[in-house]
RNA sequence: GGGCGCUUAGCUCAGCGGGAGAGCGCUUCCCUGACACGGAAGAGGUCACAGGUUCAAUCCCUGUAGCGCCCACCA
């Protein structure tokens, strides 16, 4: 390493210069970031990397018009730290970003913004409406794309991409015209979930279902000797009645199936029929049948070869029924309710009812099923691939307890309906003849020329690009580079909440456009982040947090480590602020032991000497921190963030900073050779844990660590191997008993209420025992205990293990307080001492119990023993108050 | 109506067959030459309830109560 002289600077970004007091994060984010775009550290693919095993995540884009909220930071987290563990373990590793065009949401907002204005998309006409769309998605992606900047996401900017970038919307119409070949994209009529106020229709899973109250009514359909009763929620819909269904087995209405009935309000006549969908034993077990408004009324329809009879328009309106024309379908409801009411026709009153209605999941707007035209994926045989691709071990989804959720869905779903009636999105390359010719055209073919020839006028549902997303990202359906050495992708990390809406989607894709290749091998599936209550967080609760507001304040380091603290997979994150000034104060902390080390000549410039030439503490220190190499690269492998974030918490906080710190200062202001060696430990147990550090906090870890080291950077340096040869019990049981001295000494003086600026004269004895030897000067720097002068008089004792400590308090003992502390201590050995020998008289535990469990029971009781009569020693010697 | 999960310190959560843990909060003392975004020492829990299995249960099994989530075309 070269020498650099110590300048000042607040960043502390140059080698060796000063680091002032407070871990600044607005200094250093910014330049860093900067520093490691330019150097094109997070460009995967490189020439130079070929030889590297390639490591892929694609992000899940977020919507373009949105801004990422606290559950993309803990996303962006997650991806960010697998992926730069696995640039410095020496992969080519790619994480690439983009965008979601998000069709019906994006719509929504950019409609909402020109209703300001006083405008409707159809003011503007199709072309400029999606211009004006395109206009919007400048201006609000860059907001996206700067928050993850500061967030310090190591995306492959040259990379990335859009949902509706040509070569995605290639991908889109290459799938489309290749499913529609093999008859797994058809066109039909069918009911499907109609959102009145969007206008368009959406799939099973874009409805939200919540539980309503309703209410219940029961209407009395013909006269005398053939009236049947039936029970709605939705009067209104009797207007488009078309049957009267029984159950064939039903005796009470055998008499009626095959007759006719009089349609009240209406002077139709209509069949009653049987068919085994009723229930019999619900309400009257007679049915109103609906089949243009109900998905079981049309399936009976069907069956029964009924008319449908659409009373509803687009918006929910009723069409040309008399009175009720015009009349919104909520408004219709209790008219119609009164106009039967009129006639006498309502035979029961109207019961409150909670029943579940389903409601647009974009605008909650109530779903109308509606019969149209629309285009469908033939789901069967995809779905079957994608679950035997978790179930063969293809694609391994974590954690293994959601697997469940995903067969549930993928085992059992329904022709899934693509075409929506928006503007925005991937237009169907579908046209139609002049004759009712339909030809689906591919990305380079040409659509059909000459007179009267249109375009479907429908878009595809957004996620049937993102579905596409693991492969139209790396250019298929062109043979690229890019596309063969990237995919399959490495690991999918999402929420359980997408689950259905894109893993699936992307399963049942990727397997069949890439010829049964998996889009990843893993998925790992995060938590929601709540609030520290863990409430859902929302904007209209008032509990949602810009993640920039807590970035601004306490730094991208410290909310990172918080959202990596609450890490466990699959589970859901409560975070509040206080968690975040805890992260912020812990960067801090590190920020302050790395300062600790640097003024002290901290270095790496040297080999770590061998064991041999090293203090206990020392060998202490770094078995410590060969076990944390272990356990933290083993959590991150399994996607265990909390634990692997907790574990370096606690060996920076408690292990490095509270112990060693402590006791390398005894040796550091000694000088020598033992300083020396604290110099190189201090380096390079800092060094380490900077390194596995890194993946979770960048930011802090490169500034430190570039002052450390004088390297070039943490995103490219190695990530540290496990190495055992370090560990060592022996040093670890030593200063474990050195701990326990000192901690007892300490609480004594507590006790005593002595002030750490008391000086107190002791005598240490019994330190030759093996563990404690040579301790002496540490032990008296951490307790503040002095080398006794002449005439040196003990007024109070204690014992730890085998050291006897003497202290002259100079007759200020309190001995009350002591007699308190030794006769708890001594209760407490009592009980010890009972329950070991209790077990140890137990013959069944004797006998059952294996070996080491036992030992240790014997080893309690030994310890409860002589801790019993040397706590009972100390309270005889204590002098009568 | 199905399926899954949860109930551990004041709060948010780890742990999961053999001596109850963390962070924050709280109490007392301390601005000691890395850090008051700090240090030291503490208080605080019949691990929801009732049975069962076991030498041993917070941990396994059954049931009860409360809470949460997902799925579902029952009028």
């Amino acid at each position: 390493m070269t020498v650099t002289e110590p300048t000042h600077d607040p960043a502390g970004l140059t080698p060796g210069a000063d680091l002032p007091s407070q871990f600044v994060p607005a200094q250093v984010e910014g330049p860093l970031y900067e520093r490691w775009i330019e150097r094109g550290y997070f460009t995967a693919g490189k020439p130079e990397d070929a030889d590297k095993p390639p490591f892929t995540i694609v992000i899940p884009p977020p919507n373009v018009t949105g801004s990422l909220h606290l559950g993309h930071a803990f996303e962006h987290t997650l991806m960010d730290a697998l992926t730069r563990r696995r640039r410095m373990q020496g992969y080519d590793a790619l994480w690439l970003p983009g965008m979601d065009h998000a069709g019906i949401a994006t719509q929504n907002v950019v409609e909402r913004e020109l209703a300001k204005e006083g405008l409707s998309r159809h003011d503007l006409g199709r072309e400029a409406f999606v211009e004006r769309v395109w206009q919007w998605k400048g201006e609000s992606g860059g907001k996206i794309l700067g928050q993850m900047r500061r967030l310090g996401d190591s995306v492959d900017w040259s990379r990335e991409r859009f949902t509706m970038d040509e070569g995605l919307s290639r991908a889109v119409q290459t799938v489309f015209k290749k499913m529609y070949d093999d008859g797994l994209i058809y066109r039909a009529e069918r009911i499907i979930n109609w959102c009145p106020r969007c206008l368009t229709a959406l799939s099973d899973i874009e409805v939200e279902h919540s539980e309503d109250d309703g209410e219940l009514v029961s209407i009395r359909y013909g006269d005398g000797d053939d009236a049947i009763v039936v029970a709605t929620t939705r009067a209104e819909t009797m207007l488009g009645d078309t049957a009267v269904a029984v159950h064939p087995d039903d005796e009470r209405y055998k008499h009626l199936v095959g007759t006719e009935v009089a349609l009240p309000l209406t002077n139709r006549r209509i069949p009653i029929i049987a068919d085994d969908h009723v229930d019999p034993g619900f309400g009257t077990g007679a049915v109103k049948v609906t089949p243009a408004h109900d998905p079981n009324d049309f399936e009976i329809g069907r069956r029964h070869d009924l008319p449908s009879l659409t009373i509803l328009d687009e918006r929910g309106v009723v069409t040309a029924h008399g009175p009720f024309e015009g009349l919104d379908r909520f408004e219709a409801r209790p008219a119609v309710v009164a106009a039967l009411r009129e006639q006498g026709r309502i035979v029961a009153e109207k019961r409150p009812y909670v029943h579940s209605v389903g409601h647009c999941s974009r605008c909650g707007t109530t779903v109308e099923p509606r019969l149209s035209l629309q285009w469908f994926v033939r789901v069967e045989t995809l779905a079957k691939a994608a679950g035997d691709a978790v179930r063969e071990g293809k694609v391994a989804i974590h954690p293994t307890s959601l697997e469940g959720r995903y067969f549930a869905w993928v085992d059992d779903l329904h022709d899934w309906c693509i075409s929506r009636q928006l503007w925005w999105g991937h237009r169907i390359p579908v046209w139609y003849g002049p004759s009712g010719e339909t030809v689906c055209v591919g990305p380079d073919e040409q659509p059909p020329a000459g007179e009267g020839w249109v375009q479907d006028n429908d878009v595809l549902d957004t996620w049937f690009s993102s579905g596409l997303w693991p492969f139209s990202t790396l250019g298929w359906p062109d043979d690229t580079p890019d596309l063969r050495r990237f995919y399959p992708t490495s690991v999918l990390v999402t929420g359980y909440d997408i689950l259905f809406f894109w893993v699936a989607r992307m399963m049942l894709f990727g397997l069949y456009a890439m010829d049964g290749e998996q889009p990843f091998d893993v998925v790992a599936l995060h938590g929601m982040v709540r609030d520290k209550h863990g409430k859902k967080m929302s904007k209209s609760f008032g509990n949602a947090v810009d993640p920039l507001d807590w970035m601004d304040a306490y730094g991208s380091d410290a909310l990172r480590f918080t959202l990596a603290r609450g890490a466990n997979p699959g589970t859901d994150v409560p975070i509040g602020e206080e968690w975040v000034q805890g992260s912020r104060n812990f960067c801090n902390k590190l920020w302050n032991a790395a300062r600790f080390a640097l003024l002290n000549g901290a270095t790496t410039a040297e080999p770590l000497p061998p064991a041999e030439q090293l203090s206990t503490v020392d060998r202490w220190l770094l078995s410590r921190l060969s076990a944390l190499v272990a356990e933290v690269d083993a959590d991150y492998e399994q996607f265990e963030f909390a634990k692997a974030a907790e574990s370096l918490y606690h060996f920076v906080w408690d292990d490095f900073c509270d112990w060693y710190v402590e006791l390398a200062k005894v040796p550091l202001a000694g000088g020598g050779e033992p300083a020396r060696a604290t110099r190189l430990v201090l380096g390079h147990a800092l060094d380490t844990v900077l390194r596995l550090l890194h993946p979770v906090v960048p930011f802090v870890t490169e500034a430190l660590w570039t002052s450390l080291t004088g390297g070039e950077s943490l995103v490219v340096a190695d990530w540290p191997a496990r190495d055992a040869t370090r560990l060592d019990p022996a040093a670890e049981a030593e200063v474990g008993a050195l701990q326990d001295v000192v901690t007892e000494v300490r609480r004594f003086r507590s006790e005593q209420g002595l002030r750490p600026s008391q000086r107190v004269g002791a005598r240490l004895a019994g330190l030759d025992a093996p563990g404690i030897a040579a301790h002496e000067p540490l032990i008296r720097s951490l307790t503040r205990l002095e080398v006794p002068e002449d005439g040196f008089a003990p007024t109070a004792s204690l014992s730890v293990r085998t050291v006897k400590v003497e202290l002259d308090l100079s007759g200020t003992i309190d001995i009350p307080a002591e007699r308190a502390r030794l006769t708890k201590d001594l209760a407490a050995a009592r009980k010890e001492l009972e329950t070991a020998t209790a077990k140890l008289a137990n013959t069944d535990f004797i006998a059952k119990a294996p070996e080491p469990v036992i030992a240790k029971v014997r080893g309690r009781l030994t310890a409860a023993e002589s801790d019993l009569e040397r706590i009972s020693a100390q309270l005889d010697a204590l002098p009568a108050s």
